[in-house]
DNA sequence: CGTCTTTGACCAGCGC
DNA sequence: GCGCTGGTCAAAGACG
């Protein structure tokens, strides 16, 4: 078409979003993001064939901006951008394991600049299962509740063991990529068509990053991929350090997390932090 | 009518 | 310096 080729007009358009959302090019193209947060899931094949991606599944609303053909993987990306909220950043990237289809990896970028919405309702639709169940560390047989959006099983996968080999493949890469970043290995073997592994990245210097440590070494309790999503959308000032501080001592009461966030933890199953 | 998905093009970082 | 690749934008179409 009569694409705006390169008129000036064009140029002084750009200039000005630039100049209006410097964040937007900063955070373009960084390689180094402040924080990503990379969940792996485990769906059942059926649903990257029926869709073009497994939905994302989380409480958020996501809108799809983009894909993009990624060099080296047969599956393209998916580019997500919450739109719960419009000024919100929080986008998300899907795509699927390049060795195993049946593998959904969704990386999160940016944070939420916004309540979460109000799920309550949903959860109610949802059948909520006891709080208390999801918070339970060892509780690895509690029936993980109908995941919205994420198809179930159609294929149940007793053996996890060729995933792990997988997931092992994949954490190794990322490993290497973001060795110097620290990252966060968090596994979980759900018995249900869907595995979920959280790669945690972040900016070293971040003290969220150090919390997460924290919290993953001294509280074996499973932190659903939701809890890492707040940290991980850690603002590095004084004030969030004191939040997170705070927050730390909160978190075993597992009272402190919103409703929302429950119901997210229903929605994603638990994440036992499985060392490597 | 409003929102979301699709798709092609553009831009900028990175590696060679 | 050039080319490649990834990430985003924006227009058009589809859907509820």
């Amino acid at each position: 078409m009569d694409e705006t080729l390169s008129s000036p007009e064009q140029d002084s358009e750009v200039s000005k979003e630039l100049m209006i959302r410097p964040e937007t090019q900063a955070s373009k193209r960084r390689k180094v993001a402040h924080q990503k947060t990379v969940v792996t899931v485990k769906i059942g094949p059926n649903v990257g064939k029926l869709k073009n991606e497994g939905p994302p599944s989380d409480f958020w609303s996501w809108r799809k901006y983009g894909q993009k053909p990624i060099k080296g993987s047969p599956y393209p990306r998916g580019y997500y951008r919450c739109s719960t909220s419009k000024g919100c950043s929080a986008k998300k990237q899907v795509e699927r394991s390049k060795t195993d289809a049946s593998v959904l990896i969704i990386t999160y970028t940016s944070s939420h600049n916004h309540p979460g919405p109000d799920v309550t309702s949903t959860t109610k639709n949802q059948s909520p299962p006891p709080k208390e169940a999801q918070m339970q560390p060892n509780s690895e047989d509690d029936d993980h509740d109908h995941t919205a959006e994420v198809p179930k099983e159609d294929e149940p996968e007793p053996e996890p063991e060729p995933d792990q080999d997988e997931e092992q493949e994949q954490e190794r890469k990322v490993d290497e990529q973001q060795e110097q970043d620290h990252f966060h290995y968090i596994q979980s073997p759900i018995r249900s068509s869907q595995d979920i592994v959280i790669y945690q990245e972040e900016d070293p210097f971040s003290s969220g990053n150090h919390l997460e440590k924290t919290l993953l070494d001294e509280h074996p309790h499973p932190l659903c991929y939701s809890q890492l999503l707040s940290f991980s959308s850690t603002p590095k000032s004084e004030e969030e350090e004191d939040f997170y501080d705070e927050l730390e001592e909160l978190l075993p009461t597992s009272s402190y997390f919103p409703s929302f966030m429950r119901s997210n933890l229903s929605q994603l199953e638990r994440i036992p932090f499985v060392p490597s």
